[in-house]
DNA sequence: ATAATAGTGTCTGTCAGACAATATCTA
DNA sequence: TAGATATTGTCTGACAGACACTATTAT
């Protein structure tokens, strides 16, 4: 029925949840908000809020990053991953959540927004393991991991994981850190080289560890990799 | 901020659309309801309607699809296409829209909803064409047709355009419907019958045609294609 | 020298696109 | 017979994984 009187639907609350993921340590993790209130009470969850009457969607999260981030909202990538709508998924009232994507270099530590107890991130494996997370965030999580997972198969989007340069060693990591495998180097070399519009040479060369050095990139202008990079081996 | 009384946040509708896409007469279309009020009265647009207090999402996204069609729900492919919640999207009142994709074999004529003066099948490449549709509508076609087209080169899933039982040309048709190019009949036969578990051989042949008789397939139990089908040629 | 990391060259198998050739029907 | 469609076979080029090998640094 598309008439529009109040009195037609019930009250549901709209709320735009984020999974905001980044690398640390070599390894995936995941920002996490501590609740400081009722339901789930101490509890990690998304980090998340209601939107706001004249907002769109994707504003909001970009807004919601920014509370708990103080950002530099340059190098993140942020696309929709999904709403979450189950009629008893928050036991207060019903909430249908539009959850966001969001994949970052290596984040400055996240400050606390305004009813949030505390705010760290936590590695992806622990938080994927049940009861980590609040409400359905475990499922979103795992949505939002599987869809980074599949996502720089074709696309060069692991790059924003990387910081503004980098080498080809830490692309490779990167994919490594979110896929949890490992990558045959030379192999990985030869194909992120090769893609045309992948990588753009920025003429310098690292010179700190105990190896060769290292020329550095940028990202090029590429965005669909063709052929995409395979996960089970590089 | 996550609290939670209602003077926090606005009243917001929130409804779940339908990209219906079958293919007809060669064609890939795409469900229509002429709509009986204001705004766009008279003029073409998804279905949909209003989530119900106690449904899930999906649940609403199959409800809608059985008022609108006198639906087989069997061979239909069901998915969450992304969410719509531009403020000022629905002129009335503020409406976030989940919207869905739905691919279904050649349907039966659609049945006119409760409020919806008429239904029909049309062209998608006519649809997309701006001012074909109301609201956002078109945009949310443009994501779903683009959605469909990908998704059948990574999974088996061009089949549920095809009966039940069904030759591999029928099976190219498909292909050739959603992406509007040719396939080459001789590589796609080799590359789809070779896919172990995209196709079980029924052991019946065909023999209306004007040309050799064609074995007749089901659909196997492949739900991923590796490697792909490329869109280009096949 | 040895360890470590960066980058190149090469081999082999698989698979894509192109298309010749064959099989089996209708008219 | 000609025409249409189904199916198989073959050729060639591109690219994957595997891995030997060279290059350049730190210790």
């Amino acid at each position: 029925m598309r008439s529009y009187r109040p009195s037609d639907y019930p009250t549901v609350g709209v709320t735009v949840d984020l999974v905001v993921l980044t690398i640390r340590s070599g390894r995936l993790q995941i920002l996490t908000i501590r609740r400081g209130e009722s339901p789930f009470r101490g509890r990690w969850a998304l980090a998340g809020g209601f939107l706001r009457p004249d907002e769109d969607l994707h504003a909001a999260a970009l807004r919601e990053l920014a509370e708990e981030m103080a950002f530099p909202v340059g190098s993140v990538h942020v696309e929709q991953l999904g709403t979450y709508g189950a009629p008893r998924r928050d036991p207060r009232m019903r909430v249908v959540s539009v959850a966001y994507l969001a994949l970052a270099a290596d984040l400055p530590e996240p400050a606390a927004g305004t009813d949030a107890a505390e705010a760290r991130f936590a590695d992806v494996t622990d938080m994927l393991r049940p009861g980590r997370l609040a409400f359905d965030h475990q499922r979103i999580l795992a949505d939002g991991v599987e869809r980074a997972r599949s996502k720089i198969e074709y696309t060069p989007l692991a790059a924003v994981f990387c910081p503004e340069e980098f080498t080809v060693a830490d692309l490779r990591r990167a994919y490594e850190a979110v896929w949890g495998t490992e990558l045959d180097p030379r192999n990985f070399h030869r194909k992120v080289t090769g893609a045309e519009g992948f990588l753009v040479e920025t003429g310098e060369i690292t010179g700190r560890d105990g190896g060769r050095p290292a020329r550095l990139y940028r990202r090029g202008p590429l965005e669909l990799l063709m052929p995409p990079l395979l996960r089970a081996a590089g």
